[in-house]
DNA sequence: GCTACTGTAATAGTCAGATATTACAGCGAC
DNA sequence: GTCGCTGTAATATCTGACTATTACAGTAGC
């Protein structure tokens, strides 16, 4: 599982290893059974504290998307996929909806978001494909 | 100007205060030389503290926005407008990329997101206009 | 049983954001 | 000059996020 963290997106960093894991699981790169990086492994390639890690580890398991089977590791939950592919959209609404709650509070219009996000969309996607 | 404060927006409150002046020129609610609200007025109207509006506040000088008469207040500087409407889509359009950024990691379609933007944008300008 | 790995937990420290409180200097009106 | 407002600043305190470090208990492989 590569995981990838942007200390500036507004997101606290064991957040973003929460969505990172359920994303994941949502898409199929983490199946049921399969055992997640270690707390110790992902505190390294992440650059961070590994208390940060076990933080998001441990509110994995109390949503019920992750199994600790101690001394061996942490495992996706049966329940998982489920869970997962329920949040997978409701995690990316949540956050637009803070945006766009801004952007009509001051008179942006919908033609100027449309453009907008279809401007940044183009960019990014882009982006992600030359990586 | 009325000023909304979202504690859960993900922006800092000093922070949320700027952009509600800086989006106030922009439209014309705040026109030049008008004075703003004075820090304890506006702390008590966002139930903030003082020191905060302060900082806000005080960023706004930095960023030649404001002017300070010490002893009357402050008022919006000539360069202002110029400024405000400059940032006025850059302010939307930062927030929005660092969302759509983490949906294009994690492979959400363009449909998707359109379908969400419109969504919620047809949502919150109901809202909007029923407030 | 030893070693090496797991997760978990406690502790202490740093930093940013925000609060509460107090104080001070400048301006304007009376 | 005094009163009431303005911005500004310093202090102490709190909280959440994060780090660093250490320690401990459980499992697996040898």
């Amino acid at each position: 599982m590569i995981c990838h963290i942007d200390p500036d997106n507004g997101l606290p960093i064991y957040e973003q290893i929460i969505r990172h894991v359920k994303f994941a699981v949502a898409n199929g790169s983490l199946i049921i059974g399969e055992h997640v990086p270690s707390v110790r492994e992902l505190a390294v390639q992440t650059a961070v504290n590994v208390n940060t890690v076990a933080r998001a580890y441990r509110e994995l398991q109390q949503q019920g998307v992750l199994n600790s089977i101690r001394g061996t590791g942490l495992a996706v939950a049966p329940a998982a996929a489920e869970i997962c592919q329920q949040d997978r959209l409701t995690m990316i609404r949540q956050r637009l909806r803070s945006v766009l709650k801004e952007a009509v509070q001051h008179q942006i219009s919908a033609d100027e978001i449309r453009k907008l996000v279809d401007d940044e969309w183009h960019q990014l996607s882009q982006k992600d494909t030359t990586d």
